[in-house]
DNA sequence: TTGTATGCGTTATCAA
DNA sequence: TTGATAACGCATACAA
């Protein structure tokens, strides 16, 4: 179905090695018999089976990619950085999306080493949740980069500086006055929501602040789930003046849900994102995350791995994150 | 470095094709043997070459799917679709992102035509633009589907009926008194921008309206696009009373623009968009899109390409799409 | 019930 | 400069 080299070397009269040696570039061959295989190759439209060559060769130029959601324009940039990287190496990547499930992402991950991927990028789910999968790829010494690290686990890594990130919305709030400051978290399984709260609720109490259990909403995920609670937040007794939310896909909802109501950000309620996403229609004040840049990064690392081997150190590389004022962060009267 | 069935072999004592046979739940095995082969595999961590596995079967159990952008929402739900059919099939797919660039497209098929993926969902730049590496796909009969067909080329293939997503947001303009519109084409490549803008002018030719010329803006791609050419509206002499812009993320710009000048939508410009996107935070009037259901049934005619054969005819299908009137078009007081 | 031989499409090694 | 052959890891047909 497939022509082979087989099928060429029949059609030219050579060997297979031959053909395989000229395709290859390899130096020996004369420009005559150079010539023939070549346009062989041409007229009968030959692909090398990448396949069959990773049988041999040890690498299949391919690589994985496991993401945790591909609608969101987090995972977009950092899938556009793999890509741009794997791409430049000649490489192509099997993308997948885990759908923030554990046992999917598990499969994913088997389903690639099945595939004899040369390496993995991977977003794991950080809390709650077994790492057995990702020891058995060390045990394998399967090149790995992890976007998030598991404590314990030497490895490739990269992350986020989370806990700075909530530490710089929290104080920045504070610093406008605000006191009734609420959260919402994204899902259990998420080490940067349990960092970013974290770093929330130390700042409030650094700052001689209590929390309000009431103003906390937990396991958001999608626009909706902001919306949702945009609408459960504007029909509270005694509404927070602002609101940090897990990321821009969420804060976005809680937006809606306020504007649909008649009600102004950051006029009645102030909000917070992460992210820094484009297609942000409104002046969201927000911790802007080098997703793009971290991407680029993590392939890049992997690569170094792949090609060098085990011999060199792990590299671990932290990325700041830095709170970009707009307009959702109203200033009140004191402070 | 991997284990393999000669290693099982070797561990167990017993024979490679003993160890193939109980992996693959053959019958005719003692209870014995069976759980000694399961056991080790547990044991060493065996992971079967899906590579190796391809060579014989014939079926690499891998598609591919070539979009072109991964940022834009529009793919991201294509993309999800097709990955969810996939995934249920046992497939794990290829994904690249062309980024609008015919030579990037032409090198991703080809890569992914090396992996000898079992098919290929393809949505092709399709104006301006050769489909020799189409027909090769043809020629080689391996299954593909295509998002948007190609004059001629009988295939497997889902597209949007763009012309009447055009006619109805021209139309819902004209009937909410608008005369002087304006469209933002998308990339010349696009046929699905070539088609909204054709229908567009023929509506307005339908109507007794002429097209001013200067309201016409060509090659949009990104938010930020959007943004430009919204600034650009905003300081014109005599400005469009609405636009017609060829995607959501491009609306989204052209609003983020007039709202940092403090101009209204709709009271100073009516939009109206395409695709429907979640994300969205303004009650945009818009063409909505079923991506996610395209996606899913290019996924499962492409299976049915895979399994079937070229035996079964080429199946075709045009998605309905429909306008959804929100709050984004200003109702004039004539008509 | 288990083992042996062969082929899949390459590349690499060696021989001619 | 070219050709023959083994090997990669698995599935399959066939033999024991």
């Amino acid at each position: 179905m497939n022509v082979t080299i087989a099928d060429l070397a029949k059609m030219t009269g050579l060997a297979k090695s031959t053909i395989s040696g000229v395709l290859n570039n390899k130096s020996g061959f004369s420009e005559k018999t150079r010539q023939k295989v070549l346009k062989a190759a041409e007229q009968y439209g030959y692909v090398p089976n990448e396949i069959a060559r990773g049988l041999t060769s040890k690498f299949t130029k391919t690589i994985g990619l496991v993401i945790k959601d591909i609608t969101n324009p987090f995972y977009n940039q950092i899938t556009k950085g793999v890509q741009e990287i794997a791409n430049a190496f000649g490489y192509t990547v099997f993308l997948c999306s885990s759908g923030e499930d554990h046992e999917a992402e598990i499969n994913q991950i088997e389903a690639m080493v099945g595939r004899r991927v040369d390496g993995l990028i991977i977003a794991p789910l950080l809390e709650e949740v077994t790492f057995d999968h990702i020891y058995e790829l060390k045990r394998k010494s399967l090149p790995f980069a992890l976007l998030g690290k598991i404590p314990g686990l030497d490895c490739d890594w990269v992350e986020f500086d989370d806990y700075s990130g909530g530490r710089q919305a929290a104080e920045h709030l504070i610093e406008n006055g605000h006191t009734q400051i609420g959260f919402i978290t994204g899902l259990r399984t998420s080490r940067a929501s349990k960092m970013r709260y974290s770093a929330f609720k130390d700042t409030l109490v650094a700052n001689g602040l209590t929390l309000n259990p009431d103003y906390v909403f937990h396991e958001a995920q999608s626009f909706m789930d902001g919306v949702e609670i945009g609408q459960r937040v504007l029909q509270m007794d005694r509404r927070p003046t602002a609101l940090i939310c897990f990321d821009d896909v969420i804060a976005m909802g809680v937006i809606k849900a306020l504007e649909q109501s008649g009600l102004k950000v950051p006029d009645d309620l102030s909000v917070i994102g992460f992210d820094d996403i484009d297609m942000m229609l409104f002046p969201l004040t927000t911790v802007s995350i080098p997703t793009y840049e971290a991407g680029k990064t993590l392939a890049r690392i992997l690569f170094e791995r792949i090609f060098d081997g085990e011999t060199r150190e792990f590299k671990q590389k932290v990325f700041d994150v830095k709170l970009v004022t707009r307009n959702s962060v109203k200033r009140l009267h004191q402070s």
